[in-house]
RNA sequence: GGCGGUAUCGUCUAGGGGCCUAGGACACAGCCCUCUCAAGGCUGGAACACGGGUUCGAAUCCCGUUACCGCUACCA
């Protein structure tokens, strides 16, 4: 049982960023084969040269390497001189085995006709006139040089397939008007040019958004008059906005990009998205990449478009955020922290044990990588914000002697974080005060702020050393306020 | 307009004739835990679009209606 070795593709046009839907794309037809042990492709589509840019493209890249999703040979340029050559050379032998026929309409005629219908309330459908000129007619116009494009002649006939996500489609060829494969400047129009790529490109799968199926019977009458094998059609839904409206710039964040700039995991990422129209069946929800690409399968592809809630997509990221390996989640930490100033590289070295400390403490409280990061320097280096000091230090004097208490315990104690803290809360009891009277005006000291993991986490986290240190800052402080 | 696709809680979904007085998750509310912030645990409200069939029995199968989406270019 040799099976044909599975070969799919993204082909994006680069007409602006990865948009999440894209994402979505590019991600099951890698999760697909990946699991098939097969090769996922990338192929650009850039044919129309006036909305493509270089930074689009780039982009592309960008979002998929950030997500993860390799691609396993060079991309293809759909626009590239030999791939254009190849378009014309199968346009070509489409018209020279018959199949279809040279149109001389001129796209002004042709746009006038279909304004006429339309006012007279009638579907416009291209009339074959072209189809009927005299073979002497249209030898004699081609050789005076009269421009004109090469339109496919739909068969009589119904067109279908088995689709992977919606089982068996089919359009009458009725209703499938004789289209432009060629355009009178020698240009493949999208049809002609993917279904040319796809074979040249010896695509098993092609996977797409469901916004192609339509565009799939004339592709297969195209294959059929190309005498190519049909590769596996498989149609996902498409993801919308919470108002059930097509995903766009109006629902804030679409691009892959934006998310991985608001502190989003790309595994988490990968999660969600893998769950806009695909359930591994069951209450399965969050899944690392390698328990995705086990479990893919074309069975669990869902035919509804889904809507993308940002919430559950940072609940999915918390949950990735706790339990991923604590090595593979510093280095991000490490390049923000940085890259926003808030520490310097050679800090995080010098403090390292600390800083994986105060990662680990910190991450299961916050939803994001930017949350992390902006929670994390006051375990690096204590600052007092004004603001947080008068909440937290209300009554200096007061705070003062607690303050005092706890340095000397932590000072003189075996170093225990958990039995320190069991002696602060006896000192709570002694003074008849409740437990955060004297735990709040400690963490003050300890971390600069109103919230964070338990004390004896942030002694931990500390160390003895710095502890002390720190809470001797306080008393300094205290002292200079109260005096 | 024509053609095609889709239809389970607000959202993501389980479900593929009896296991469903429809399960899980996010969000929301309450409670518990608790020094704070989270996390976690428990509880609650919340859905099979509508109408016909088929069947002893339909969320599940068929037809129609409605709604939404897509395509209908010498765009991709």
């Amino acid at each position: 049982m040799t099976a044909t070795p599975v070969r799919v593709r993204f082909a994006p046009s680069p007409t602006g960023y990865l948009h999440v839907g894209g994402a979505r794309t590019a991600l099951f037809n890698w999760l697909f084969a990946r699991q098939h042990g097969g090769v996922f492709l990338l192929r650009i589509e850039d044919t129309d040269k006036a909305r493509s840019t270089e930074e689009s493209t780039r982009a592309i890249f960008d979002g998929l390497r950030w997500l993860g999703l390799d691609w396993d040979e060079p991309v293809v340029y759909q626009g590239a001189d030999e791939n254009l050559a190849r378009h014309q050379r199968d346009a070509r032998a489409i018209l020279d085995a018959g199949k279809a026929y040279r149109c001389f309409c001129t796209a002004t005629e042709l746009n006038e006709r279909r304004a006429a219908a339309e006012s007279r309330k009638e579907s416009f459908r291209y009339d074959r006139r072209c189809d009927r000129l005299a073979a002497d007619e249209v030898a004699r116009r081609v050789a005076a040089g009269e421009p004109h494009t090469i339109r496919f002649r739909v068969p009589e006939g119904s067109t279908g397939w088995r689709d992977l996500v919606h089982d068996d489609i089919a359009f009458p060829n009725k209703d499938i008007e004789d289209f432009v494969i060629l355009r009178s400047d020698g240009t493949p129009i999208y049809n002609l040019a993917v279904v040319s790529d796809d074979i040249a490109m010896r695509i098993t799968h092609v996977m797409r958004g469901d916004d192609h199926i339509s565009n799939t019977p004339k592709q297969i009458l195209l294959y059929q008059a190309l005498g190519a094998p049909l590769p596996v059609f498989a149609h996902f839904p498409m993801i919308h906005g919470m108002d059930g409206k097509k995903l766009s710039k109006r629902h804030g964040a679409t691009a892959v990009g934006d998310y991985q700039h608001l502190g989003i995991l790309p595994q988490a990422m990968c999660n969600f998205l893998a769950l806009m129209g695909w359930s591994p069946g069951g209450d399965r929800e969050v899944m690392t990449m390698a328990e995705m690409i086990a479990l893919f399968s074309e069975t669990g592809l869902l035919k509804k478009a889904s809507v993308f809630d940002t919430k559950k997509l940072e609940w999915m990221n918390g949950q990735h955020l706790a339990m991923m390996p604590l090595d593979a989640l510093a280095p991000d930490i490490t390049a923000r922290l940085v890259a926003d100033g808030l520490a310097t590289a050679a800090e995080l070295d010098a403090r390292h044990d600390r800083y994986l400390r105060a990662l680990d403490a910190l991450r299961t409280r916050v939803r994001s990588l930017n949350e992390l990061a902006s929670q994390l320097p006051t375990y690096l280096r204590l600052v007092y914000d004004p603001a947080v000091v008068r909440k937290a230090w209300p009554d200096a004097a007061a705070a003062a002697e607690i303050v005092a208490q706890a340095r000397e315990l932590v000072a003189t104690q075996p170093w225990d974080p958990p039995a320190i803290e069991a002696a602060l809360r006896a000192v709570a009891e002694s003074r008849a005060l409740g437990v955060g009277k004297v735990l709040g005006p400690v963490r003050m000291a300890l971390t600069g702020s109103a919230s964070s993991p338990g004390i004896s986490e942030v002694l931990h986290i500390l160390g003895k050393d710095e502890a002390v240190a720190r809470l001797d800052q306080a008393r300094a402080y205290l002292a200079g306020a109260s005096a």
